[in-house]
DNA sequence: ACCAAAATGCACTAGTGTTGCAGCGATAAT
DNA sequence: ATTATCGCTGCAACACTAGTGCATTTTGGT
């Protein structure tokens, strides 16, 4: 039995070949992927499966979806602490609008927010723009 | 020459009948609009029409597009001090996951973020998710 | 009134997200 | 081992949003 196989069935998914592939790519990114560039890695696979898989996957807190503002859904890997598991996310992202990567900036938390008497926050998405670490030193 | 009309050049913006209609719907919403709202209500008019006069109003800093998550842009009427007239967008705003309505907390400023050396945070969305003043009363 | 420039309307394209359905393979029950 | 079942996969299709090119109309300036 694998590792990824293992750390699936942790999560209580069925670990298929595809799965496990996809897993595998999306820990190896060092930065959140879009649906589009999973099909484009794998050309060979139909984009309903990669769909379902990723839908899977969030469901079963494996990944979260980050909106960076390009209209277009990333992942990225759940982390211990991450909160996704309890249907928070509360680490922020950073888009850098050079390269358009997302990253996870999971050692910076959100700070308190304040909301108006009578509003009730359940989640928060905060998303810096600007640019990263690698486009800024080149 | 009407209030609306002067609102408008003061944005050098031509004031066609369409665009101060549009103005108008928007300024009476109170919360954020997305294009497919202001079709349905301008059911005579074209949909590029409806969506150059936003593209229009958002180069000028008339109004500012919102990315609350749900996947379709809304906008929403700029304000003094607002930021969206020097590129930055940095109050808050709320969305309800009960009436999908999206609300400018213009008076809750959003908090300094730290982001980790080498990275350059240039702007910042931040959307509160949750439930609204309205949808917790009732 | 005339002309140039801008605004509008129509047609069309692309991309993303999503669902229904049929086939296939793995798994479980007999 | 055979069969029944369930879940995964792949194909096709749809809905919606965003965006572009071009012809036509409207607007503002002279």
């Amino acid at each position: 039995m694998s590792e990824i196989e293992q750390q699936l069935a942790e999560f209580n998914i069925r670990p298929t070949a595809m799965r496990m592939l996809v897993y595998q790519f999306i820990e190896q990114q060092q930065k959140a992927v879009s649906l589009s560039v999973i099909e484009d890695y794998f050309d060979k696979a139909d984009r309903t499966t990669l769909y379902r898989t990723i839908k899977t996957f969030e469901e079963k807190a494996v990944v979260h979806q980050i909106d960076d503002g390009t209209g277009v859904a990333k992942y990225a890997l759940c982390e211990p602490g991450c909160g996704c598991d309890i249907g928070l996310d509360l680490h922020l992202h950073f888009h850098c609008t050079h390269c358009n990567d997302t990253t996870c900036l999971t050692d910076h938390k959100i700070p308190k927010i304040k909301v108006p008497a009578g509003y009730i926050a359940e989640n928060i998405n905060l998303v810096v723009k600007g640019i990263c670490d690698l486009c800024n030193r080149t």
